[in-house]
DNA sequence: CATCGATGTGAGTCCGGTCTCAATCCTAGG
DNA sequence: CCTAGGATTGAGACCGGACTCACATCGATG
C-alpha cells in the first residue's frame, strides 16, 4: 500500500500538511500544539501524521528554538563506580525533566576535557555538568561560564570559579578520618592517590585537584591539631596503573619507619593496594590499617569489611542535574546543598601495632 | 572593546563573512574547508573567525548533512559495572571515530526503552546500540531496523532479528560452569536472577531475556548430559531488590533438600546473596559453593576469592561501536566476532558437602 | 590575439521545523 | 443590514550552515 520505501526520506510537516490538505503552517500548529487551529483541521492533521507515522525532527526544532533539551556531562571515568553512580543520578533526574544526556569521558586528561567541552558546546547542549580534571587550568570552563551557558561542577571545584558545585567537604571528612586513625595510635599514615603530578609531593605544592588537596589539608590539619608532625613522605601521588600502585604500596610498607595505616584515594586504587598488602603477607588490620574513599557494596564483603568514607554520590548527581535545570530554566539557584561524607567504621582499621604495647587491648576495645 | 555582551547571540558564518569582507558563501567554504578559496580570502576568514571566536553550530550542520555524528546507547543500568565497562568500550571507540554518545538508561523497563529509542531517533542519531530489555517484545526495534537506521545489539539478542549482536555464547559457558559444579558433586544448584516474570519459573516458559534463557538452557543441558534431573525448583527469578534476594537465598538454602551451590546472575545480586549466606552463618565454600557472572576486580578480594564467569564486556562494547560505525559508513559488516566467556576458578566453589562422604578430600584436591 | 579550462566568488536555495504577518471568515453588537 | 473584533489560515521569513549555479578572472594554449 505505502511507497516502495527504497529511497527513504523522513516524513516532514510538509508531507503531513499535503496529506491533510492544509497549509504547512496549519499542520505545524496542529502538530506543535500552538496557535489557533480548528478542531476539524487538527483532527485531520493528527490523523495524517499518524498514518504517515510522522516524527518531528528534533534537530530542526532545536535550531530555531535554541533549546536542544540535551545536557552534556563530562567526567573522568565512567568505569569508576563513583562516577557511574553520579551519572545515574544525573540521567535519572534529567530524564524526568525531559532532558537527555550526552556523556563524555576524559580519562582525567585536561586536553580531552577541553575538547569535550568544545564539542558539547558546538552541539549546543543547553547546559553542562563537569567534574573538572584540573582546578588550576580552567580557561575553557571560565569561557563557558562567561558565555552564560548553564554550568555546574560535580565532585570538585575549579579555581574558585563562582559556579554551583556539588561536592562533599573533603577537608572536614579527611580530618575526621585522620583523627580516627590517630586515635587508634597511628602516626605513620600513608595516602595514595592517582593524581598525576610533575614532581613527587612536597608540602606547599599546588595540586591540580581540589579534592586531593583538601584531603591532604585535612590530614595535615588533624596531625597539627594533635601536635604531631605530618608524615609528608607518605603522601604518594601518581599511583596510575596497577603496577605503580603495587610498588608504591610496597615502598610505603617497608622499612623500620613504615606506614602503619594506608588511606586509598578511591575504590580502584584500593583494590591494588589491598592486593599488594596481601602479597606482602600482611594482614588487615592486625599489621596495617586500611581506609578508602567511597563506599561500594563489595567493601562489606571483604575480610575484614572495609572502613570507608562514604560519599552521597548519587544524590550529588541528582542535585547537580537539578541545579543545572534550574539554571537552564532561568530560575534562581536553590540554597546551596551541603553534602557530608561519613566515616563508616567497619573492620579494616585497628589499633596501631606497637610491639609490646600494653594499651593495645584497651585501644581495640575503645575503637570497637 | 567588544560588544557589551548583554544579549549574546552566537557568532555565525555571516558574522565572520562580514568581518572578513567576503560573501557568506566564501566564508563558509574557507571555514568548512571545501570548494575553492584563494589563500588570501582563507586567511582573512580564518583570522576573522579566530577574532570573533567563531564556532560552527553543529545542529545546523547536521540539519543539512543529515549526519549528527552522534550515536545513541540504550542500556539497562549504567550503575551496574557490567554496563559501565561496556559503555566505556563504546564511548572510547566512538570518540576515536569522531562520534559522540547519548546515553539512556531504561532500568530494564520496556516502556522506557521504547521511549528512549523514539527520543534518540527524533534527535536523529546516526545509529543505535541497544541492550534489549526484552527479546520478545521487539516492535520498536524492528521498526528501527526496517527504517534502515544502523543498529547493533549488545549483550543480548532480540527475537531472532537479523541484527549484528555482540554477546557471549551464554549457553556454552553456562553448561561448562554447571558441569564444573556437577563434577564437584553438586546436584542441587540454585540460579538466582533479577529477571522480572509474571509467574515463577516453570520449564518451558518463555523468558524475556535471551541471556537468562540461555543460561538456564545451559544448566539444563549439563544436567541432562550427565543423566541427572535438573532441579527446576531452584531456578529463582524476580530477585529484584536486596530484600527479595535475601529471602530467596534463605529459602533456597533451607530445608533438607537445600541447594549446595548458588549461581548469581550478576554482580549486584551476588552481593546480596553473599550477605544472606553470611547471615545464615554458612561459609563459602565449605557449606555452600558460590559462582557469579561477571568478573569484577573486587571478586579477588573476598574470602574466599570468588569463582566467576568472566565476560569480555569492554571488548564487546568496542566491537559494538566498531560494527555500528561500519554500518553508518556504509561498509559491509565485518566477520561476526565471537566472544567467549571464561570460567575463572578461584576459591568459592568446593566439593559438595555430603555428610560423611569419604571422597570429599579427594574431590577437593581434584578441584584444586 | 581569441579560446578554453581551472579557479574564485557571490547570490540564492535547501534542510525541517517555528513563528510573524496579513488576509479571510464568522459572529455578535449596533 | 453593516461592521468591529476574534478565530482561522496561508505565505513566507528565519535559524545557521552546506551546497548549486551562474558569472567573473586568469594564465596557458593554438
Amino acid at each position: 500500500m505505502s511507497a516502495e520505501g527504497a529511497r527513504r526520506r523522513d516524513v516532514t510537516v510538509a508531507d503531513v500538511a499535503k496529506a491533510a490538505q492544509v497549509s504547512k503552517a496549519q499542520a505545524a500548529r496542529a502538530l506543535g500544539n500552538y496557535g489557533a487551529v480548528s478542531d476539524e483541521v487538527r483532527e485531520r492533521v493528527l490523523a495524517a501524521a499518524e498514518a504517515l507515522s510522522y516524527r518531528p525532527n528534533e534537530l530542526a526544532r532545536s535550531m530555531n528554538t535554541g533549546k536542544s533539551h540535551t545536557i552534556g556531562v563530562v567526567v573522568g571515568d565512567i568505569e569508576n563506580p563513583h562516577f557511574g553512580l553520579a551519572t545515574r543520578g544525573i540521567t535519572d533526574t534529567a530524564k524526568k525533566a525531559g532532558y537527555n544526556v550526552i556523556l563524555v569521558n576524559t580519562d582525567e586528561d585536561r586536553a580531552a576535557e577541553v575538547d569535550a567541552v568544545r564539542v558539547l558546546l558546538d552541539k549546543r547542549v543547553d547546559g553542562l555538568i563537569v567534574a573538572p580534571a584540573s582546578s588550576v587550568d580552567t580557561g575553557h570552563l571560565q569561557e563557558v561560564h562567561k558565555s552564560g551557558r548553564p554550568l555546574v561542577f560535580i565532585d570538585r571545584t575549579a579555581g574558585g570559579m563562582p559556579v554551583e558545585t556539588m561536592a562533599v567537604d573533603m577537608a572536614r571528612i579527611s580530618r575526621e578520618a585522620t583523627q580516627y586513625l590517630l586515635d587508634a595510635g597511628h602516626r605513620r599514615i600513608a595516602f595514595i592517590s592517582t593524581l598525576r603530578t610533575e614532581t613527587p609531593y612536597t608540602p606547599g605544592m599546588t595540586l591540580e585537584s581540589s579534592q586531593i588537596a583538601d584531603r591532604i589539608d585535612g590530614m595535615r590539619g588533624a596531625f597539627l591539631e594533635s601536635g604531631l608532625p605530618f608524615p609528608e613522605d607518605l603522601v604518594r601521588l601518581n599511583a596510575g596503573d596497577e603496577d605503580s600502585i603495587r610498588s608504591i604500596t610496597r615502598e610505603v610498607l617497608r622499612g623500620p619507619d613504615r606506614a602503619t595505616a594506608v588511606v586509598a584515594s578511591d575504590g580502584l586504587i584500593a583494590l591494588s593496594v589491598m592486593e599488594a598488602i596481601q602479597e606482602l603477607g600482611l594482614s588487615i588490620p592486625a599489621d596495617v590499617s586500611f581506609l578508602m574513599y567511597d563506599d561500594f557494596p563489595w567493601t562489606r564483603l571483604t575480610t575484614p569489611p572495609l572502613t570507608v568514607i562514604a560519599q552521597p554520590v548519587y544524590n550529588m548527581g541528582v542535585a547537580a542535574a537539578k541545579a543545572l535545570i534550574r539554571q537552564m530554566e532561568g530560575l534562581p539557584p536553590a540554597a546551596p546543598a551541603q553534602f557530608t561524607a561519613t566515616l563508616v567504621r567497619r573492620g579494616s582499621v585497628g589499633p596501631c601495632r606497637t610491639e609490646g604495647d600494653p594499651d593495645r587491648e584497651e585501644l581495640a576495645a575503645r575503637l570497637n
